[in-house]
DNA sequence: CGGTTAGTTCGGTATTTACCGAACTAATAT
DNA sequence: ATATTAGTTCGGTAAATACCGAACTAACCG
């Protein structure tokens, strides 16, 4: 039995390093983000929990719930006549739909790259190099693809789960 | 002519930002790499060069060099009888492989994930966690499969094109 | 040998980040 | 109205990051 405490923490930890480099997260949002995941089961956890189990400070906890929050990482929903707010992990289709912003800024880079290549097309490492642009914007067109089809089949799962029973009023204003 | 200019600089501020976020790169390296890129064309750009074009100093230059090459995003030359050395972007190729890693990691996360789910199986929210988990890997699985897909293109790309014109010893250790 | 070129390493500083505690607000409870 | 709960905001601090200049190394030149 704390071999599963032991477990959980091991795992936090993983997805506290890869949300951090990943998403650009501090280490206590990255750790929270990775918590929620894990402790999903609970039907979303409060802020006094979360206060606990992190051993951070309530400034630092509220601090990073905001941005998580904000960069759409997760959600909250609150229960009439019950102040508190709990938490959970945002739809795995939100929490990916970041990834389509960051490929739209690479698509931008790629086509500008290739009207400054024709504009300088003069050497001859040039015409090579318009190859590989070419198909490197090949690439990031079907990672795209790939990642809007994901996208897709996440909503579509979460569609019937909500329908099938939406006992919470998802508030994630 | 400036106006060709402006737009170098603003494809190396873009690529910067990129860069930055996306490799975690410091500003400094960021910018470095996104100018290699744009100016593979003269085959190489030397110290020296950098430290002008970059406006940073000879030790920022170094370090940030440095740092880029050991992480495989550069590599340098020699010629014989010059002691310069000449940096390029390494091949699309390698620089892509430092997404393989990444994903390697996160397929650690979600195999642990599933064994952890499946140890805990007990509410019946952790039932559909578990679906999602296998969606999600689902996901991952298909987009190391592109990302190989499109190193081995790139691979193919670059032998041909080093045997057709093998000009310089690409001296990378 | 001394001098020059090409780059590296080291110690220090300015900036940014990540976090904290204390004071605050806003809603409910008595 | 006062007290309590739930969380936010603000000012400050400790640590990490990004960069710098000066001193250094290593190879070659005269």
């Amino acid at each position: 039995m704390a071999d599963i405490q032991k477990e959980k923490e091991e795992l936090v930890e993983m997805f506290g390093v890869h949300f951090e480099s990943q998403y650009n997260l501090p280490p206590l949002a990255a750790r929270i983000l990775g918590t929620l995941i894990i402790d999903t089961c609970k039907a979303g956890m409060t802020f006094e929990e979360l206060v606990e189990r992190m051993g951070a400070s309530k400034s630092s906890v509220s601090t990073n719930l905001s941005l998580l929050h904000k960069t759409g990482k997760i959600v909250y929903y609150t229960i009439p006549c019950d102040r508190k707010k709990y938490f959970r992990p945002a739809p795995l289709s939100d929490r990916l739909a970041g990834y389509l912003t960051m490929i739209a800024f690479e698509k931008e880079i790629i086509e500008r790259m290739l009207m400054y290549r024709e504009k300088t097309a003069s050497c001859p490492a040039e015409q090579c190099s318009l190859e590989n642009i070419k198909a490197y914007k090949e690439h990031v067109l079907e990672v795209e693809e790939l990642l809007q089809r994901t996208i897709d089949k996440f909503k579509e799962i979460e569609k019937n789960r909500a329908t099938n029973y939406n006992n919470h009023n998802q508030n994630n204003s």
